[in-house]
DNA sequence: TTAAAAACCGATTGCCTGTCGGTTTTTAAT
DNA sequence: ATTAAAAACCGACAGGCAATCGGTTTTTAA
């Protein structure tokens, strides 16, 4: 799935916004980058149909809100851009990573690693 | 930089057979796929200034091989296709990863762990 | 020298994002 | 209920890129 200048603005807007209609994300985003209402409307209306934004009837307008958060879209993205290349089986962030392991630093190994830990702490007190 | 199906199917060649020209290409690719050979001179040259393939003259016809190993690729795309949303210094898989933790079983725990101690013993060994 | 091989050029199709104009539907005020 | 405004919806077009290939030029080698 392909994102467009205006599609990552708009995403990235909702990070920030929790939820707002079309004539709001046109005022902060559109009218600075010369976009029409229309325009706007539309990227979000593809945005919904990606699955990328929410969207409910609120009273007049349609009111829109971020699907998933930016950690989500990355790993949806990775996984997507890399799933032709990675094995049955085989987790597409795995092979990414030994892949692009060579490109961390230290204290990046460092995180990564307090990441897999808390995630199994996690996992013991669930059971 | 967006990649076509044939385009995946042609550099995964490349990480086969070291090196062919087109007309090889087309025997191993083209054939099954009812590619013209054409198609596949089009497809390797557009990898090659997309800097995915290297060529060089062989007598006749240029001789292309795979400028990038699978595991660089998939670096370059991630890279790519996140770059738009990580910080400055930050690191696209480590943001994903702490999205994406928990969806790993624990065997991939496990492995990502070990992936991490290689290249520490790595970096050891070199400096 | 010349026929074959390969590269090169240009055109077409199909898909996707960005872009809107115009029409229909919905909403809310009178 | 009527109606004007707001919003959604529809359809179209431009621009970019991959895929596709026919046809022409250049290169190679017999």
């Amino acid at each position: 799935m392909q994102l467009g200048e205006l599609e990552k603005l708009v995403l990235q807007h909702f990070w920030n916004v929790k939820e707002a209609d079309a004539k709001q994300v046109h005022k902060v985003l559109g009218l600075a980058r010369g976009n029409s209402l229309n325009t706007i409307q539309s990227t979000l209306d593809r945005l919904f149909k990606k699955e990328l934004l929410n969207r409910t009837k609120q009273g007049h307008a349609y009111c829109y809100s971020a699907r998933v958060d930016r950690e989500g879209l990355i790993a949806q993205l990775i996984s997507n851009v890399t799933s032709d290349f990675v094995e049955n089986g085989e987790n597409s962030l795995i092979a990414a990573f030994s892949s692009a392991s060579a490109q961390l630093n230290d204290e990046q190994l460092d995180t990564l690693e307090q990441l897999i830990e808390r995630q199994r702490k996690i996992r013991k007190g669930k059971s």
